[in-house]
DNA sequence: TAAATGTTGTTGTTAAAAAAACAACAAGGT
DNA sequence: ACCTTGTTGTTTTTTTAACAACAACATTTA
C-alpha cells in the first residue's frame, strides 16, 4: 500500500475494535478531509488500492458512515465521525445485547456449584470484577466482616459496596488515616499501616499498601486485593480452609499490633 | 473441529462483533455451563482443541471474562455473562471515545464545503442519518418549510425535530390525517395521501406514502424520505436546481388537488 | 469525426496476515 | 509404566490486502 499519511496506529486499532478493517478505517479517515470525492480521490488520499477501494465505500455505506450520490461518477462523502461511531456503536450494542440475553439462558441452565469449588484460590482480573466479587462477598454476610484496607481505597471502591449490610453484622476496618467523624455503623481503627513490620520481606520491596486491602467475611470467605500502581487491579479469593487461616491470622497480628500501639 | 453442540450461529457473529474470535465465544459459552473446570474439561465441551484452549483461555483472562484459580492443574471460571459484557463493553466504549476524538479533529480541519457540492444528489441510508440531516435542514431554514409526508412518520419521526424552527418561517404540512385540534404554529392540510393520482405507476405500485416523506426548504434544499417498509429506511438529499424544482413542482401540484378537493 | 487517450467501475488472481487445526514432547503426577 | 497437563512448533484454512487486466464510457486531439 502507499503512503497513508500519519495516521496513529491507536486510531486504527480503536477503529477496528469497532468492527471496521484497516481499509474501512483508511477510507473513512481519508474521506473525513475531503467533501463529494470521488471514488479515485478517495484512493489517491487513503492509500488504498483503486480497486479495493469501491467494495470498501460499498461495505461503509452499508455501515453507515458514508454517503453516496447519483452522479457519474459516483461521489463519496463522510458522516460526520460524531453520528457515524455512534451509527456503529447501536450496532455493537444491539449485539451486546442479544449475546447477553442468550448466555444469561445458558448461564442459568447451569447446576449450581456442583462440585466443591471451595478448595480453589481464584485470580480475578479488573476493578470492575473485584468489586463485583467483593460486593458479592459483603451480600452473603452473615456474623462479621473484617478488613484491613488503604484508606484510598476503602474511600473510592469498598465503602458503597458495605451499603447493604445489615446491622446484624459486625463490620471491623482497620485503615491508615479517617478523616471526619466515627461512623456509629462500623468500628474503625485506624493506623499508619506502613509501619507496620514486613516480617519477611526485603526492605523496599514490602507489600505496597497503597492501593491493597484484605476482606474476611463471616470467617470463611477471604479477598486480597493487589492493586499494583498504575496496572489493572487483580486480587485473589478463596474459600478454601488454608488461605482464610492465613488471612485470618494476619488480621490477628495487624490487631494486635494496633491495639498494643495504643490508640 | 469437534462438535461444539447447538451454539447458534448468531450468537457467534455477536460475540464476534464485541471483539472474540470464534474459539474465545466457543470457550467463554462452554465456561457458563461449568464451575472451576480444567483447560482439558474446556476442551471437551466446546469443542476447541486443547493445545488451543490454552492461549484462548489466557487472552480471555486478559479481556476479563474469565478467572483463574491457582490450583495445579489450574481451573478456570467464568465471568457471569452480564459483568463479563459490560467488560467487553467498556472497551470498546473507550476505544469509540478516542477515536471520536481523533476523528472531530480531522474532520474539523476539513476545508468549509471547497467544491460546489450542490449540484449533487446524496442518497443516505439508516434512520439515524436522515433524522440528523432532516434536522440539520430545519435548522437553516429562513423562510419556508414544506413537506408533504405520511402520518405515522410525522408523528413518529419528524415533529420533534421541528421545534428548533423559529417562528418567522412559514411551516406548511400535508398530511394524509390529523387527530387533535390544529396546532396554530404550522399550516397543516390533510388530505388521504392514497388518493392522489400517481400518475405514470402502474396500479398498486404506486409510490406507498406509508413510511415516505417529500421535504423542501427554502426553495433551496430538499429532502425525499423512501421508507421501504421493514427495511433500513433511504433518503435522496440534494440542493440541485433539478431536483428542487421537480420537488417544487410536486409540492405544487398536490396542494393545488388538495385544495380543490374541497378542503 | 475518428483515432487516441484517459477514467470509471468490475472481475479475477496472487500475496500476506490472522485464525484454526494438528503433531509432538517435556514435566510431573498416579 | 502410564496418563494428564502445559508448551512449542508446523500445517491448513479463512480473511484481508494487493495487484493485474479489461470493458464501458467519456474526453481530448488530429
Amino acid at each position: 500500500m502507499k503512503a497513508p499519511r500519519d495516521i496513529s496506529n491507536d486510531l486504527l486499532e480503536s477503529l477496528r475494535s469497532l468492527g471496521l478493517t484497516k481499509y474501512e478505517a483508511l477510507v473513512y479517515i481519508g474521506l473525513l478531509r475531503m467533501t463529494g470525492a470521488t471514488a479515485t480521490e478517495v484512493h489517491e488520499t487513503s492509500g488504498v488500492p483503486r480497486a479495493s477501494v469501491y467494495p470498501v465505500l460499498d461495505r461503509l455505506v452499508q455501515k453507515e458512515l458514508v454517503s453516496v450520490s447519483h452522479t457519474t461518477p459516483k461521489r463519496f462523502d463522510a458522516i460526520p465521525p460524531g453520528q457515524g461511531i455512534e451509527n456503529l456503536m447501536r450496532r455493537i450494542e444491539n449485539d451486546a445485547e442479544s449475546a447477553r440475553t442468550a448466555l444469561d439462558r445458558l448461564y442459568r441452565e447451569k447446576r449450581p456449584e456442583a462440585r466443591g469449588s471451595q478448595e480453589l484460590i481464584w485470580t480475578i482480573y479488573g476493578e470492575e470484577n473485584i468489586r463485583a466479587r467483593l460486593a458479592g462477598m459483603f451480600l452473603s454476610a452473615e456474623r462479621r466482616v473484617e478488613m484491613l484496607v488503604a484508606q484510598n481505597l476503602l474511600r473510592e471502591h469498598v465503602l458503597a459496596l458495605l451499603e447493604p449490610v445489615p446491622d446484624s453484622v459486625r463490620v471491623d476496618i482497620v485503615t491508615d488515616t479517617w478523616k471526619g467523624e466515627q461512623p456509629s455503623r462500623f468500628r474503625v481503627r485506624t493506623h499508619p499501616l506502613g509501619a507496620y513490620p514486613e516480617t519477611h520481606a526485603p526492605p523496599g520491596k514490602g507489600l505496597r499498601h497503597e492501593s491493597s486491602g484484605v476482606f474476611l467475611v463471616d470467617d470463611a470467605r477471604a479477598l486480597v486485593w493487589m492493586g499494583s500502581s498504575g496496572e489493572q487491579p487483580s486480587a485473589l479469593y478463596s474459600e478454601s480452609a488454608g488461605l482464610v487461616q492465613f488471612v485470618r491470622r494476619y488480621l490477628n497480628s495487624v490487631t494486635e499490633w494496633v491495639a498494643a500501639a495504643g490508640q
